[in-house]
RNA sequence: GCGCUCGUAGCUUAAUGGAUAAAGCAUUCGCUUGCGGAGCGAAAGAUUGCGAGUUCGAGUCUCGCCGAGCGCACCA
């Protein structure tokens, strides 16, 4: 990669200069406005206040220092031109034939891009977590879109990732939902939408039953049925839970996700429950007001339960369980939890506890929060009334796609409806909460995935058009469109990198984004097909790599490139 | 009450402590005998909630205030 290089470069330069620094505190920056070339370092400012050697001549500015600098980096191979700039910058112009080749060694990589496959972890990454008996709403959807991602950027730089979701399937909701059921007066239905449209019912007249009907008793009962597998409970929770899982399938399809392992709340359980009375006998947990509780208070955190007075392991019992189940399954070097933010405090003291209980877990449990999807109304519940489903949301968009679209076939629509919605929440950066508008997401006009989706597109269609070599061997005099787009290809490796080592798929959509624009701006100025070599073979470079560097930052991203739309 | 997160154009959001705070939507004005107009160009729109501080440099870091959201024991 050439940053990578162009670090190195300035390494060596400043290391001749008897200066004290490490590698990793030279900073290469990708350049926001053409005028500065293509990268830019602030390292004359960073390295100009204490870390020169006191000269004869007394403090350098940043200024000469930088000049200085250039005089040992002007003749590295890549450089076109260096400049100093403002209060001591230096600026970085590179030669077109460089770019091409990083260019190139995009188009010549599959998925996994060589040079930039850094990292060799076992990653569990654990999203979606749906639970069973309940529906799978929009917060679910901005969960399993961020997961995903999170698992392509990870794989793309070289990690053996496997995709796991951890669903509750036991506790006081499906407690509250089977008393539902119970007292709903059964008709049985028959297709899977009748099905989970019962159950959602069942959990809402449930809910109301515990909150304000008196019928707290009667659900803890029944909660206490389904921890000790009562038989009967048993038949209904089986049933009921397999038509939750049917229906979180056809979504998970639809969105493209597979998970490798299903984990379950009632697989955990009863594990996680002798592993905190084990704790216990060691002292890492206690007894107080008839439950175990972890005293996270002594560490500036909360104190938490994690068996209850009826003897039940909570939540936090339970992941006790889960993190012993997937070490041993795994031995992976990193679990990252993709969970809501205000769950944030509950992990940090699970996580201390586990460093007494499970002390191989130690540095490798990682919350990934990712921030609230807010309708107008305010924070969407499955506890209140109003549940927006995320399978509403994706039907929603595909109509008005179709609306707007006459022509446009089934699969298509739902490509593009399914890489509106994704694109809607990947644009943000990932722990913001986000407003969302349905009828913001399905607008296709500007910083959008249908945007993206039909400029690929619109690149295929031009090179359909030609079978003549697209390789160009002659890239002199380039007009400032093809530069700017070139220059923009050029960095698909940097920003993947960037975005899979610090969990920002966002930097991946906004650099999508910005290629699109660049190339619908040369598109739009500059002839492909109709060109005069050596014009011709350049643009049709030009097409193939924006075609390509789209449909790789789009999978990326979870996001369908049709070639047609 | 204690703690965490957040406050940027009318709206929704960008911006590893860097150069003139950047886009999209909406608004206004333009571009089609054209390789896909779901496109392109332009205009207008900001005291980055308020006030101090640190720094060569602050939307970003520190402190205070105002406002919003979330979390603080038997839910998940």
């Amino acid at each position: 990669m050439l940053r990578d290089q162009i670090k190195k470069d300035i390494f060596s330069a400043i290391k001749a200069k008897k200066v004290d620094i490490s590698e990793d505190q030279i900073e290469v920056a990708r350049t926001a406005d053409p005028k500065f070339g293509d990268f830019s370092t602030n390292i004359a400012l960073k390295v100009n206040r204490d870390q020169l050697p006191e000269t004869s001549k007394g403090k350098q500015s940043p200024q000469e220092t930088a000049k200085l600098l250039t005089d040992s980096l002007k003749d590295c191979a890549y450089v076109e031109k260096l400049e100093v700039a403002g209060p001591g910058f230096i600026n970085f112009f590179i030669k077109p034939e460089v770019w091409q080749t990083e260019v190139e060694s995009v188009l010549n990589s599959s998925s996994v891009i060589a040079s930039i496959a850094k990292q060799s972890q076992t990653i569990l990454v654990e999203y979606a977590h749906p639970n069973t008996h309940k529906l799978f709403h929009i917060g679910h959807l901005r969960n399993i879109t961020t997961g995903e991602t999170i698992a392509r950027l990870l794989e793309a730089v070289g990690n053996k990732v496997t995709r796991v979701n951890y669903q509750g399937d036991v506790g006081l909701h499906i407690a509250k939902a089977i008393w539902g059921l119970q007292n709903l007066g059964t008709k049985e239905p028959k297709t899977l939408d009748q099905k989970i449209e019962l159950l959602a019912q069942a959990y809402k007249a449930g809910n109301q039953a515990y909150e304000e009907g008196g019928q707290k008793e009667a659900i803890e009962l029944i909660n206490k049925k389904i921890y000790e597998k009562d038989a009967e409970i048993m038949k209904v929770w089986e049933q009921t839970r397999g038509w939750s899982l049917e229906y979180f399938d056809r979504i998970y399809s639809r969105v493209g996700t597979k998970f490798d392992r299903l984990y379950f709340e009632s697989e955990v359980a009863d594990s996680g429950k002798k592993e905190v009375l084990r704790g216990q006998n060691e002292g890492i947990f206690e007894k107080s007001e008839g439950a175990v509780v972890f005293a996270g208070d002594k560490y500036g955190l909360h104190k938490r339960v994690f068996i209850n007075s009826l003897g039940f392991p909570t939540y936090e019992g339970k992941d006790m369980g889960l993190a012993k189940l997937q070490f041993s399954e795994y031995s992976p070097d990193l679990i990252i939890h993709t969970v809501a933010p205000e769950q944030t405090d509950y992990f940090k003291v699970i996580f201390k506890a586990m460093e007494f209980l499970l002390p191989q877990t130690k540095g490798k449990e990682l919350h990934l929060a990712y921030g609230w999807v807010r309708l107008k109304e305010g924070k969407m519940s499955s506890r209140k009334g109003e549940v927006i489903t995320g399978e509403w949301l994706l039907d929603e968009a595909k109509n008005k796609i179709k609306e707007q679209f006459v022509d446009v076939g089934d699969d298509v629509a739902e490509q593009v409806a399914v890489g509106a919605v994704k694109y809607s929440f990947l644009k943000m950066s990932l722990g913001q909460d986000l407003v969302f508008d349905i009828n913001e997401a399905v607008n296709l006009n500007g910083n959008s995935g249908p945007y993206l989706q039909y400029t690929h597109a619109r690149c295929v269609s031009v090179l359909a058009k030609n079978h003549g070599i697209v390789k160009p061997n002659n890239l002199d005099s380039m007009l400032p469109e093809e530069n700017a787009l070139l220059g923009a290809l050029g960095h698909f490796e940097e920003v993947v990198l960037d975005a899979a080592v610090s969990y920002s798929p966002n930097l991946v959509a906004n650099f999508l984004f910005d290629v699109a624009q660049k190339f619908n701006g040369f598109y739009n100025k500059l002839p492909i097909l109709k060109a005069a070599e050596p014009e011709q073979a350049k643009r049709l470079f030009l097409t193939r790599a924006t075609a390509d560097v789209l449909k790789k930052g789009l999978y990326l991203l979870g996001i369908f490139a049709p070639e047609k739309m």
